[in-house]
DNA sequence: CCGCAACTTGAAAGCGCTTTGAATGCTATG
DNA sequence: CATAGCATTCAAAGCGCTTTCAAGTTGCGG
């Protein structure tokens, strides 16, 4: 069924047909009833492809997910943003179109999805710092929302971030009013922006309160469980252990606690722990009380927001960069607690 | 840039050239050449919008991912899951189209992205039994692919799953043979196709040893570690606690992993832990040594396959249904152990 | 009754590509 | 030398929609 068919058994031109669709006054309500009834009747949608070609809009956005080349990881804070942008999108028509590249090649996976006009907008995740693919998009003409920001991009761009700075200052410093000292960063990967700025905020709490950077503190990979546990093991195995641990996620916190766990410390009384809480829909950290302390913000959330300003910068292309920082909360759960004497 | 002034400046008509670029054979070979250099000289990239338009293809397959509409959840298998499909989409040049719909609605979602032309075909995640998705677009003759099964569809269609039935049936019979009898299972959703599968092998395993089912012990639910952790809290706190528990993901085995841990409970030695391991990136079960004794099957493997036959389904759609079989292995960790004499 | 505005409707062009059917220039054939 | 056959190329139609421009109807004031 198409426009033409459904015209013809209507009687009318195709015209009055789209329009009566399409809403336009100019259609005389009885007949735009008579359209309307007609066309749900034998199930007629507009063919998406046509339409945008007559339009000039695909009414697509892209979503392009890199994964590095190495460990072929997939981000798992992925499929809650996702689902919180898919929420934005379908109620403003749009669909969503997704890609899965290596890094490499992520900027070429835009322009095509671009050029080829399949899509309208993307959707760039992850950004490192001076992250080449802003500018890329810049250039192109490509409208774009970054989720997270860029250090060094030197091209105005719309962005929607959580203050990752301030968050992890505010939970390394939580940890020093506790008494701690030795305290531990189990980062994302360094070349990310979130990563860098997370280690800002907790160096300088650190330097605020004069205490000592410790290199063999700090550590940045991918966050898995495995990279987790992994590094807290090290760490533990240290002549001067960390009393407390910042992970970047909650996820790679689960591993931290696995490690713990295998040695028979408590969390919250032997050592103690903050997490970086997405509100991952399957990883929930807790119920009532939460697991760890964390500083917590959604990333669903932050899906829904993202797909609204990018299709706000669609329809206004022209309008000035459009920025959005959210702060995290910092929840108290039951993994942190006083520093332990030391003997 | 498009054909007609890539032709213009080639002094060729756009056939010559649409036909040079698309390997016709009919095309001079000096005239191709210097046609692929135009092109990419001056970026040219079909649009693929009016290149569906033409030749009736948008070369798109559709992911429709339902949320149960209370809980909001998202499948966290479904990243990976997507990662292996888009890898054997993109070496096929399809692009992969999302849709996130409330599970009242995935039927529509699904007609509108066919009839709307925006896919060729479509892939079914998450049936459950008497799946009615699976007739719906048997009926509209989109060609589509399950991942899963669906006890009680009754046209023929394209699956890939893994053998859930039996190797939850192994690793029953393992725990079994440990000397286990009070074995418990923390599944899935009951109306998911899989979870349903999953008990059946438990069950068999059970009867075939003579053990009666203690519906005390068995639990279904969406897997997330809270449901884990609360699941097996609750169990343990029975008079005749379970000596070994079967988790239908990893997610919820490190909830119950954690339960154990509040109640200093060793895994391997004072209960047995069994998970189902979809090797998710962010969420490995060990390196070298499995933490968790596990049923394992790589989702993104089965993305990568399923992407595979759907290919295969469109280009060649009166085939009869391919159907595939994955088994899983089950690789032994240290959260197994034989059952603890009662006292 | 005429003219004009307000409503409605329609014909046709155009979005950028593929593809059919026809045309062109050349070489090989009888 | 006429013709068939081949290799190349092209003009134009068509995919299903939107949108411009034009036209037909009505109703109303003058």
């Amino acid at each position: 069924m198409n426009l033409k068919k459904l015209s013809e058994i209507l009687g009318l031109s195709q015209t009055t047909v789209s329009r009566a669709l399409n809403g336009y006054p100019e259609v005389n309500e009885e007949t735009r009833i008579r359209v309307q009834a007609a066309a749900t009747k034998h199930g007629y949608r507009p063919n998406s492809r046509a339409k945008g070609l007559a339009t000039g809009r695909s009414m697509v956005i892209g979503h392009v997910i890199p994964f590095s080349s190495q460990h072929e990881m997939v981000n798992p804070i992925f499929g809650d943003f996702v689902a919180g942008a898919a929420r934005t999108y379908a109620q403003n028509n749009y669909d969503m179109m997704f890609t899965h590249a290596p890094d490499t090649s992520v900027e070429d996976s835009y322009r095509s999805l671009f050029n080829r006009g399949v899509v309208d907008g993307v959707v760039l995740q992850g950004p490192k710092v001076n992250e080449p693919r802003i500018s890329a998009l810049s250039q192109m003409g490509v409208p774009f929302i970054v989720h997270g920001r860029s250090t060094g991009a030197d091209v105005p761009y719309d962005w929607i971030d959580v203050n990752n700075q301030r968050s992890f200052e505010r939970a390394t410093q939580f940890l020093i009013d506790l008494g701690h000292r030795r305290i531990a960063l189990i980062n994302g990967l360094e070349e990310m922006d979130f990563a860098q700025r997370r280690r800002n905020g907790y160096v300088s709490a650190l330097k605020h309160s004069g205490i000592e950077i410790a290199p063999e503190l700090l550590r940045s990979a991918e966050m898995t469980e495995i990279y987790g546990h992994q590094t807290a093991c090290d760490m533990l195995d240290l002549g001067d252990p960390p009393t407390a641990i910042l992970a970047s996620s909650i996820i790679s916190a689960v591993g931290v606690r696995r490690a713990l766990e295998n040695r028979g410390l408590k969390m919250g009384r032997d050592i103690s722990v903050i997490a970086h809480d997405d509100e991952l829909s399957y990883m929930r950290n807790g119920i009532d009380v939460p697991i760890f302390t964390a500083t917590r913000s959604s990333v669903r959330h932050a899906g829904e927001l993202a797909a609204e300003m990018l299709i706000g910068r669609i329809n206004a292309p022209n309008d000035p960069p459009k920025t959005r920082l959210l702060e995290a909360e910092l929840v108290v759960g039951s993994s942190t607690g006083p520093a332990p004497q030391r003997m």
